[in-house]
DNA sequence: TTCCTTGCAAACGATTTGCATTGGA
DNA sequence: TCCAATGCAAATCGTTTGCAAGGAA
């Protein structure tokens, strides 16, 4: 098992909160790490062979999720699909295909960033509401459903 | 039972794809009208009182969803949940609470829609993908939770 | 040893479906 | 009359949990 600097990362972050860096969770944030979408708990099944049983695999993703690790999406079909979060993986928006149900990672410039940040804070603000988080969410056809 | 304009125009377009405007689809509608945001099945069980069971309530989403009054939003602890279609309720964005899980829709300026389509454009164009959508979903903490 | 993690099977909750009944055109 | 809509109960599917066994500190 070759420990990455994404590795390096995880491991100090999960230490920092007395929770064990274990095989199990190795695999799923190595999965993770290369997809280039958030993935549902079957697809990293999948993904993983068939050596690790599907309860195991959704109480690491918990943990995970919990130690901030890894991030939640909702979509498709109401599937809950799992990604690396944005202080590892960095910031990115959706692309959504509602044929398919792919989720793909996309990113948009420092610029458009800074203008969507400033739509965000003034629509929070009329709102009362506290951001903390965002996403672009873009739905269509992927490039193989079109 | 009133008829209102918003009776009428998801009649027509009901009737138009030989679809029947039911009396519990009238409800459905009519709860969803009043929301101001999208509703889970549950919480729109309880706004209609229990005279409607789950399964019918279902099912007129479900017709609704493939007639295109209704549109789906995925959202808090994997709850689908349902509003009324853009073309007939507008345009408009979301807050997300992560605390309670409330979706409250906002509008944003004509402008910043404007700038906001050609940054989906741009980025949709690169990755090869046909958008039709788009939702700016943006989490926190709502009034109550804050 | 002691506590955390894992596997398996059973339990859950949201949503869907089969089937018999009701209702509208 | 005839097909679509409804209600109820049972079935599904994704996800969670109880409990006993395995592993690391």
């Amino acid at each position: 098992m070759t420990t990455t600097s994404l590795d390096r990362q995880v491991e100090t972050r999960l230490s920092g909160q007395g929770v064990r860096y274990t095989k199990g969770r190795r695999a799923v944030v190595a999965a993770l790490s290369h997809a280039d979408g958030p993935k549902s708990a079957a697809e990293l099944h999948d993904d993983l062979g068939d050596g690790v049983p599907l309860s195991s695999l959704y109480r690491s993703l918990t943990v995970l999720e919990e130690s901030g690790v890894v991030a939640l999406h909702h979509g498709t079909k109401g599937l809950t699909r799992y990604e690396i979060a944005e202080w590892i993986a960095g910031h990115h928006h959706h692309l959504v295909c509602t044929e398919c149900g792919l989720v793909e990672d996309v990113e948009i410039s420092a610029d458009d960033e800074i203008r969507l940040r400033s739509v965000i804070d003034q629509v929070s603000t009329t709102a009362s509401f506290s951001p903390s988080d965002h996403s672009l969410e873009i739905e269509g056809r992927c490039m193989r459903c079109a």
